[in-house]
DNA sequence: ATAGCTTTGCTAACAGTGTTACAAAATGTA
DNA sequence: TACATTTTGTAACACTGTTAGCAAAGCTAT
């Protein structure tokens, strides 16, 4: 009974074709803007057929989502599997991580949900200033007053924001996991350590460099 | 003429009920969730008033947007004002950024636009699996093979994406800013440039933790 | 106080969205 | 050919943001 194979097969194809045209739509214009009905529409079939593919909207949605950690997980292996050295391997790692999200912006901002608030907020926002202000001051003071800084404040800075936010974001989206889940100790790891020793990284960094510069 | 007095003032109560309304909506049930009609419901006028106060939804959200980015700000200096030496500061700061995100969850996902994607991610992206694996193998590889480490590479491994991830968000949401905006010494940074750093102390920090342990 | 003008607010519509109940058409089986 | 099953489309429901046009209320001036 070639019948139902056949069947299968065309099942197979309609279902590709939805994702193909998701895809489409969400590399164009966003993944805000991707809408079942113009799914529907883009592959010539009524709306219920995409139901009966897919259990609702974010079950597409989550399709990408995980096609994007695929990608992502495979290139860091690929950009980890030319270094010899633990800490090479890192960087690698984290260029990679950076290309993969600047080069496939849409599976990034999909993933992590970003794209939301409109770009440049920078602009509308004006207490970003204080914001700025009140840490590249501290960072400005870690060197003696009248000093010129053996590092650049303003890219500290955004190490500094960068950091931060990063920590809140993925604790943010993901509780569960980051609370719940032992490492490989086996103990309950609390996120505020993760926050203290980044800090600590970050600040000793900047001791470093300034101690090295008062020879 | 106090007429026209009043009426400003009663305009003003509008303007406020409805960001009171809209707020108690976004607290309640996630900025996501949030509505001019059910808006326009809850302060008891039609919708279009709402239209003659805010030019449109997103209007409404950059409100809070921006009172969430003021709130930040100052809660930032207040934990500033009570450290003397510039680092303690950037600690102190480091942590009301923390306290400020999870005590205040509403406003800091409205600003970053967080929250779209459901909750654990992590349980439903298994390709999440690997990519945990092969940066935690890499980071393992720091220590020499069949030692304990002197850190735990759970916790880097948290620190490394956090890292990573809040760098390319804020880069990702804001980019004109970060790429165009000369710093304080004029010129234009490249974002590349805040990962290059920002891995370096990561990097630095392990080594010298691993180094200091070999005595 | 009444006429006219201005501001204000509401109704109702437009154009979308996700989702689903139900009927019709196409397909397979007996 | 007749029946059963699967597949598909129509149309509805309950929402969303946004706006045009009209009715009501308020104020001003005669």
């Amino acid at each position: 009974m070639g019948i139902t194979d056949r069947k299968q097969r065309q099942k197979e194809e309609v279902r590709a074709s939805i994702l193909e045209a998701a895809w489409e739509m969400i590399v164009n214009d966003g993944w805000q803007s991707f809408s079942i009905r113009k799914v529907a529409d883009a592959i010539e079939y009524s709306v219920p057929v995409i139901y009966s593919h897919f259990e609702n909207k974010d079950a597409i949605l989550l399709e990408f989502n995980q096609k994007g950690f695929q990608l992502l997980a495979e290139s860091l292996a690929g950009a980890k599997a030319g270094k010899e050295k633990p800490a090479d391997q890192l960087r690698a790692m984290g260029r990679a991580y950076w290309d993969f999200a600047f080069s496939n912006k849409e599976y990034y901002q999909l993933m992590f949900g970003l794209g939301i608030p409109t770009c440049d907020i920078a602009s509308r926002i004006p207490a970003l200033a204080d914001f700025n202000q009140v840490i590249m001051d501290s960072l400005i003071a870690m060197v003696g007053p009248g000093k010129k800084p053996s590092f650049d404040p303003w890219l500290k800075y955004q190490s500094f924001w960068s950091m931060l936010h990063g920590l809140v974001s993925i604790n943010m989206v993901s509780p569960s996991r980051v609370e719940s889940s032992p490492g490989p100790g086996g103990h309950h790891l609390l996120p505020q350590k993760v926050l203290e020793d980044v800090m600590c990284s970050f600040i000793r960094g900047i001791e470093a460099a300034e101690a090295m510069r008062n020879d």
